[in-house]
DNA sequence: AGTTAAACCTGGTTGC
DNA sequence: TGCAACCAGGTTTAAC
């Protein structure tokens, strides 16, 4: 589910209350993608830092006792995968099923539900450290980073020969894309998502970026996409998916030409273009 | 080295 | 109604 938009509201959830808490305990549930890789007991008594996002991964900074001293200080890599979401309860009931992780403060317990279980919570000491670094290492550009240029982006697509969709959901060049958001910046740049990344000109990188850049920024405004799973950390859904132009439209109407949306499959995953709209 | 399949899970929807 | 087949927001890992 979470793709960037639904991750940073995600965050902007938790952030601000959780900034200070102090860990009163955790719990986990059935395993997740990897193991926490440190007993879940020793994350109480921290203290929560602020947390930040690198693609759709949060860090959530714990550090123990004084600030600058202790041995303890990490944090928390979480990842969402395809059907968590995270919730901040002032007070949380019994964890159903599908509750795999609780980290309880004193400002509430946050809470990671995930019925398939691809999401993760893995301890590192820092971001830049391993395993948290294994991980975060190999993402591309933030997308809404000043330095990520127009023309740096195309430098980035002409050294790929793989189809501009799976280029950008592989997150090594530009990070935040998944399957939505993937299909929409591309029919808004009017690209066809079969277009060999390599083949794409100048100044349709550059449209492409701004597409991305727009696209994303609108789901932000509206909370990010709810297809099922998806609440953000107050337990409120998203609203894009209702604005959508291709994504999930197969047989109906293109919203810009009127001509009919199709479904292929790319990569082992849906794509929705326009044809029409959409050209190589 | 770069691209593409297989794998990890659960549950909802579709079709026979 | 039952059951099999297919589909779903991701991404690491293994295999061409």
């Amino acid at each position: 589910m979470p793709e960037l938009p639904e991750v940073e509201v995600t965050r902007r959830g938790i952030a601000a209350p959780l900034l200070g808490a102090r860990v009163l305990a955790a719990r986990l549930g059935k395993p997740l993608r990897w193991p926490l890789g440190r007993p879940v007991e020793l994350l109480a008594g921290g203290t929560v830092g602020d947390v930040v996002r690198r693609g759709k991964y949060l860090w959530l900074p714990l550090w123990h006792g004084p600030r600058a001293a202790a041995a303890d200080d990490g944090g928390l890599l979480l990842h969402l995968g395809m059907s968590g979401s995270l919730a901040l309860l002032r007070e949380a009931p019994e964890p159903g099923p599908h509750d795999h992780f609780d980290l309880v403060t004193d400002r509430g317990t946050l809470r990671l539900n995930d019925p398939r279980r691809f999401g993760a919570v893995v301890w590192s000491t820092s971001m830049h450290a391993m395993p948290a670094s294994t991980l975060l290492d190999r993402l591309g550009a933030e997308p809404f980073d000043p330095a990520l240029t127009p023309a740096l982006f195309h430098a980035a697509l002409r050294r790929r020969r793989a189809a501009v969709k799976a280029v950008l959901l592989a997150g090594d060049v530009v990070v935040g894309a998944g399957n939505i958001y993937a299909c929409e910046a591309l029919f808004a740049a009017g690209i066809h998502p079969a277009t060999r990344a390599d083949r794409i000109s100048r100044p349709r990188a550059a449209r492409l970026l701004a597409a991305l850049r727009g696209t994303l920024a609108r789901a932000l405004e509206l909370g990010g996409s709810t297809l099922r799973d998806f609440t953000d950390a107050h337990g409120a859904s998203g609203e894009f998916q209702l604005e959508a132009a291709v994504y999930g439209r197969a047989g109906l109407g293109c919203r810009r030409c009127g001509g009919t949306v199709r479904r292929i499959v790319q990569a082992q995953r849906s794509t929705y273009v326009c044809p029409s709209c959409q050209r190589r």
